[in-house]
DNA sequence: AACACATTCAACCGCAGTCCC
DNA sequence: CGGGACTGCGGTTGAATGTGT
């Protein structure tokens, strides 16, 4: 899963064995990283500065956390995303131990990816849903009344289906929020811990979109 | 078992911002 | 002010690993 070492005009590049991980660990315990161009010299290290840099702010730095993202860690990359866009480093800045490469990899892998599954779902069902919508959107409705949402468990309409026809123009993040909510199907208590955390007063989401929905 | 394809994630690259002379 | 050196960030790559056929 690792670039295979090579040597290039005599920097070595590539996958980082024990004995570098160990010279680095120990070179900056003991002097710092006041210049990491020449600290690769001083530490007796065939590697260039940058790559230094990187292995240590994202593998060897003490306090470094890894592992499987918690769902509350993915639900707040998404609000942070919205807000900041790809500032990985800012959105890194809130989750203590993550590194924004890290928080980068899992946006790539796991939040793009679901999206694009669930869009593609979205137009196979949409096309074979007779169901209509109706909504009040731009009623400029107060972000404190966005919540309201009225659903007929009984019927083939619920949030599941809301969320992947996109009828509202509704924010991705806020869409994913609600798509992993564990009563998806139903939908009333995801809007509700998504109305909790604000999510719709960050996002920008409050009337522009959405009066009340009705359905 | 063997192969193909998908996923993961460590690492690289290029660019922009900052600092210093 | 201009330019070079350096750092940090975001986008992208690519090889190991996982999964399906």
């Amino acid at each position: 899963m690792v670039r295979a070492a090579s040597f290039r005009n005599g920097i070595k590049r590539g996958v980082w064995d024990e004995e570098e991980d160990n010279k680095l660990r120990d070179h900056i315990n003991r002097y710092g990283h006041l210049n990491w161009r020449l600290l690769p010299l001083f530490a007796g290290l065939k590697r260039c500065g940058k790559s230094c840099r990187l292995r240590w702010v994202n593998y060897l730095k003490p306090g470094i956390r890894r592992g499987n993202f918690t769902q509350e860690e993915e639900h707040l990359i998404m609000q942070l995303h919205n807000q900041l866009g790809n500032k990985w480093s800012s959105i890194a800045a809130h989750f203590p131990g993550r590194t924004d490469n890290d928080i980068k990899n899992y946006w790539h892998a796991h939040i793009q990816k679901r999206r694009a599954r669930h869009k593609g779902a979205a137009t196979q069902s949409s096309d074979s849903n007779s169901s209509t919508i109706t909504t009040c959107p731009n009623q400029n409705t107060p972000a404190e009344n966005i919540g309201v949402f009225e659903s007929n468990t009984d019927s083939d309409f619920n949030l599941h289906n809301i969320v992947e026809q996109e009828c509202y123009g509704m924010d991705e993040n806020v869409m994913d929020l609600l798509r992993d909510s564990s009563d998806y199907e139903i939908g009333s208590w995801s809007l509700n811990a998504a109305i909790e955390q604000d999510c719709f007063n960050n996002m920008n989401f409050g009337g522009e979109y959405y009066g009340k929905l009705e359905i």
